[in-house]
DNA sequence: CAAATTTTGAGGTACGTAAATCAGAAATGA
DNA sequence: TCATTTCTGATTTACGTACCTCAAAATTTG
């Protein structure tokens, strides 16, 4: 049987009570017995049973959730995972609240999160492309104790108390690989779009796209990147014109959102010549795999970085040190064969 | 504030004791009542605080795993996320065994089933080869009321609760599409290496590899597979023979374990020309990754598959289905590029 | 040394649920 | 109708922890 806060107070020889003050960092005891109680928890092994101590607290962690509005579906997925832990919310002792703002408008932004209130809200997790404005509402937000998590894009230059989304340099890497490969030996030129170079996280992923084809494809060299703000009709638009300037494209590598203007894009006579990676499992995405257009669809699961940022802007209220072992989110790669 | 069994006898118009019979299932109850209570959890969106339910319960659930003993890196690994599991058991409420039982040896799996005794184990969890006296050994623990999940390698012909593993028929599509479009319009043959084709895993990978290959890449042709029971002195020697039989092998899958066989036989200078698609990330695997001589490893996350096995056998214990969607685990595909 | 202060002990209540007891009410059968 | 069975209510205890109060003990200070 497990050890209970009676059992360290028996092997301590002290009270109950003064057990509890140690535990919970209480004051008004004296180093030594301080020191005594932590030696019989260590002793005894004891945990804190967790299901316990939410009950007789009864705490309960509002959250803030700041996404961008519009047609993305890879941002309607992830509202989509918030309002689903918004259900599971009474369970977790988290009240969460989504506000969402126009993307690409920073100043809007920045007017949601200058209005929160700390007595309201202890923490928060955001989208956002990285500007100074927004980073430095993010600093008001930790400078008035509230914790902020970023979310798929990192606000590398804030103090951001932790970043939830995938290694995206690492994305653009994999997604260099795998057209490299796919590509084998031929030579030509790939097509890069992407949505916004603002984005951190599309930055990242085109920094190391270039690292990797560079450095171990110079067979392939890179056209682009194109911007699109993540705008479907605009990536349309871009492929043509670039499928037209450069006939020698064998590989395109969209990095960004707006899929659909792709598979318009692509015609299908081309295909068999042309290795094509995209990013974000969506309807349209699988469409483009299941068709064959598409050959990779690079994910980030939305589902987990949500519950990611629950977990840590949690940890983070009780002063805990979230696991970044635990909250690393992988990079999934989809090929038509092992899509769920 | 979530309603409480308190808000749902007071809502329904009965006593807090009829509440707890119904939720519980416990009988003397009339269907009217039942209902009365019913309708009360619905319009109050009632669910139980499980924490709460937990902490009054009291109850551990006892569960056993049987995993294959020897070198076996993947077996090993599985095995020290069962023995970290056995860590956080307190506080999940779960109490767990291991017992380890020589590889390929069905004998040895069902004498340690036979001796299950129910009144001391609520779930069983196995990794076993598909055989028949262990499907029967199987089914006679569902008889005892002891559930059983197949863990990695299913027993289709068996009455098991539940197969926590990945989609393998999948994985072999996947490896296909994989070495189809590494190998980009060339020629040639593929090597498969296979551990035992008494077990489902490695037969239903076979036989995904093999349907996408030869319908979808006309010009693959697939030499095997070879049976090396995961052995990888047996593996090295099964790749030499083959590669120097058949000198128009551009690509192997190994769809068993034993990499570090296959590690030894590929001779650096053939790189270029082969395609190699593995199984599992191991330090022999992320070794073959790094030094490029393996192009892909599909991967199956045994924490989440034990995780999932826990879940499982608790939820059928307390006489609940598991929810299959979140129980489906996932393939992993990496890349020397997003290798975590 | 006495007074002031700090530290400790003892005990209680609360969280939401499970599970039990026992008495009383309602339904059922003859 | 009464006896019997079935159902229901009221109440209590327990789970492990948090948090509170009040008094007693130990320590420090003047």
């Amino acid at each position: 049987m497990r050890p209970t806060v009676h059992d360290i107070a028996a092997e301590a020889g002290v009270s109950l009570a003064t057990v509890d003050r140690v535990l919970n960092g209480r004051p008004g005891v004296r180093q030594k017995t301080v020191e005594k109680v932590e030696a019989a928890v260590e002793r005894l092994g004891y945990v804190r049973d967790v299901s316990a101590a939410n009950l007789a607290r009864g705490r309960v962690y509002p959250l803030l959730f700041v996404v961008p509005e519009g047609p993305n579906s890879f941002m309607r997925g992830l509202e989509a995972e918030i309002r689903s832990a918004m259900q599971r919310s009474s369970a977790e002792r988290t009240s969460i609240t989504i506000e969402t703002v126009p993307p690409f408008d920073p100043a809007a932004i920045v007017a949601v999160l200058d209005q929160v209130d700390p007595a309201a809200v202890t923490g928060v997790a955001l989208v956002a492309a990285d500007t100074p404005e927004v980073s430095a509402a993010v600093d008001r937000l930790i400078d008035k104790g509230i914790h902020v998590t970023t979310l798929v894009s990192d606000l590398p230059g804030s103090r951001r108390t932790h970043f939830c989304g995938i290694d995206n340099l690492a994305a653009g890497r994999t997604a260099a690989g795998l057209i490299g490969r796919f590509c084998a030996g031929r030579s030509g030129k790939v097509l890069v779009v992407a949505g916004s170079m603002a984005l951190s996280d599309h930055m990242d992923r085109a920094a190391g796209f270039a690292a990797i084809l560079n450095s171990e494809f110079p067979g392939l060299e890179i056209v682009g990147p194109v911007e699109t703000n993540d705008d479907a009709d605009r990536v349309r638009e871009a492929v043509r014109t670039a499928m037209a300037a450069n006939p020698d494209i064998i590989a395109i590598y969209n990095l960004g959102a707006g899929n659909r203007g792709l598979l318009e894009a692509l015609p299908q006579a081309d295909r068999g010549r042309l290795a094509v990676v995209v990013h974000e499992v969506t309807d349209v995405s699988r469409k483009g795999l299941a068709e064959g257009l598409f050959d990779a669809v690079i994910n980030q699961d939305c589902g987990h970085e949500v519950r990611s940022a629950i977990r840590v802007l949690k940890a983070r209220a009780d002063g805990l040190v979230p696991l970044s072992a635990q909250e690393r989110i992988r990079i999934d790669i989809f090929l038509k064969d092992n899509l769920p």
